[in-house]
DNA sequence: TATGAATGAGTGTTCATTCAT
DNA sequence: AATGAATGAACACTCATTCAT
């Protein structure tokens, strides 16, 4: 039926409007300070009709930071797939996943960041928290084996690819957060990926076996 | 004034109990689900009895975060003069002063970055959130002057020394979060310093100029 | 005409399919508790579609009751022509009348008690009540017509047949709620009809003249 | 310390204030319709200070309930003690305990068989609930002993001592519901002993075994 | 100085009802 | 006639902060 699918869609698409204001109300002011008020009148909605559409604040919240982490995940196996038949500069092709993944959504990124590296973690309902756990553990194993098959191709120095994976993405998060906490103390708008080049360029010199210097 | 004194040793003496007690939960629950309540039950006070020490909750929470930044600054600039005298390997010494203040206060640095990371921030008030930026700045200040020594006695590679600054500020506070994080998802004491030193050597690695390999 | 012959038809078979799934959704939740979504789910309809057949929560719920109330009348009065004619234990008629009753809808019975005897009455719009009201006050008239006759007959005591039928109405309402009432604490299946009939016996030995013993 | 106790003193009575107006608001509006608001403006305090004496609406609603079934049960066993070395009228001293109950807390006596017969009881916690299950239950315990009691002495006629109890405890609710109701409905002030007069009375006729003609 | 009772503003969530399709 | 998305009013409950004692 065609009315259904149009029904199907129009669904979809005001989940969507709800989905793309929470980003910008969340973004702008934490979850805690985050009125589910604020974000239907940036949605143009009423409070109620939120509801209609998600359980609750936090599963709004969390929808967001999930999806992007499940982009992650995909990036990320693509980028390992990608790299066993590939001799080109690995660390290369997974800086740029990274950046994809950063422009996909810039806002759910930095969100996820903070809802990972906060409080607002501990407000995650059990059954939340195990899902963002899952990809987040899914990610690390990803990107694990990426630096393991570095490691083992001779490309990256001799180390346990678990830390490089970890330091990594210590790296990516910190990076991140910083320059978003830059960006609101000092009012102006902040280059991310210029910081993000150059930790990760650095990252590279201090990873690679044998650089040419 | 012996009294006079005494009074003033008391009052500093009830401030600490309280900032010690806020620490504690703060780390525990995050700044919106701790209530002045349960800060006052850890400390063995009344709710009131805090307002006679604090503003508000914002600067209670603050405070600590302060303290731990002036710590810092302080440290940092101790391995500032030092450097100057010495041909030591520099990354070493501001390392160990990195653990210093690491485990000077290790909650109040957790709870510092996520103040730094998140959401927290935006409930500061103008004033707190200046003297927060001004210790931030200078922290980086200082640390620029570091790596900028370093650049100019050809230990570092030829680099913007904001930037190198800029990057070992990002790996601490992402390395410190995250492990932070992964300790209450996974419900386990984690080594942070053990990740903290891997992720520094990399740094070393990838920051000096003529590294023994 | 046929057709609107048909569609009257239709319109009030499907006015009772939603007085069905409503009656066991109040029994099950209550009044309060229950909402228009529960009762549309129960009918496989639709919320909004409640509203073609009934103003409101309120009138859909009192329907339920004033049907059984209109029940009950008819059939008192019945008792009370039959009562005319008859020398045959009159207690009996009528406690099996009480039986009809009950059996005729025993979910609508306990609704109305509840109805009557909880604050739902005071929801009620006037509109509403009074027709309530109306039907339970012809109930009553009618059954002290019937205690009257049995006075009059010399079957039973000499009192006010007011009185006689208040007590007997208090009997019948106080046992099928304390039933039900425990049905719901105990969570049990419970005997109404046994505590009725050992109820009602006990007021005939109270109300009869010469009781054989 | 006379202050300590003065202010136990002033705490208690600010819980009875609010007992008191909860009692008021509750009897008029019913449980559902009851809003803390409501309650508060009685009290002439505010919503927050209700919280400080009750955990929520509900413990509020059940405390009344449970402070007039625990008099019942006091009560109760009174009579059962008074009874062994008696030969009064047993009926009477009954009687008379329940009208006590009655006069002791009118509305409450109102409101607890408003909970025990509504959907408000859906509403309670599991804990207080099976506190109310309990208090119920000793009541009946008591009153059928009572009923025993009186059968094994030979005063009431030979059958199972629980279902008189229960039908006492029926008819007792059963009036009560009744007349509330009818104050309700009918808008006047009726005097509820004397429905309950008539109904014991008859009761007493059809329960005892020998009774004088 | 310390208390803790009181406040009242704030917020997530529910749900009866409406109405465009 | 039927739908079900949208509304918005309502409400229980929390908690930072104040202030009389």
């Amino acid at each position: 039926m065609g009315i259904q699918q149009r029904k199907e869609r129009e669904k979809e698409r005001r989940r969507q409007q709800i989905l793309v204001a929470a980003k910008r109300v969340f973004l702008y002011k934490g979850f805690s300070r985050t009125t589910i008020e604020d974000i239907a009148n940036e949605a143009e909605l009423s409070a109620g009709t939120l509801y209609l559409y998600f359980k609750n604040k936090e599963e709004l919240f969390a929808s967001l930071s999930l999806r992007i982490l499940q982009y992650l995940v995909i990036r990320l196996e693509e980028v390992k797939a990608v790299m066993e038949n590939s001799s080109n500069d690995r660390l290369e092709i997974l800086k740029s996943a990274m950046y994809d993944v950063y422009d996909f959504d810039t806002a759910s990124i930095i969100n996820m960041f903070h809802l990972q590296s906060s409080e607002a973690l501990r407000n995650l309902s059990e059954q939340l928290l195990s899902e963002f756990h899952e990809l987040v553990g899914k990610s690390m194993r990803v990107l694990t084996d990426i630096f393991r098959d570095g490691i083992n191709a001779g490309y990256f120095i001799n180390s346990a690819p678990e830390s490089l994976a970890n330091t990594y993405w210590c790296l990516f998060s910190g990076v991140v957060l910083w320059e978003a906490s830059k960006e609101f103390m000092e009012e102006r708008k902040i280059d991310i990926k210029e910081a993000l080049n150059f930790a990760f360029d650095l990252f590279k010199r201090g990873v690679l076996n044998n650089p040419v210097r």
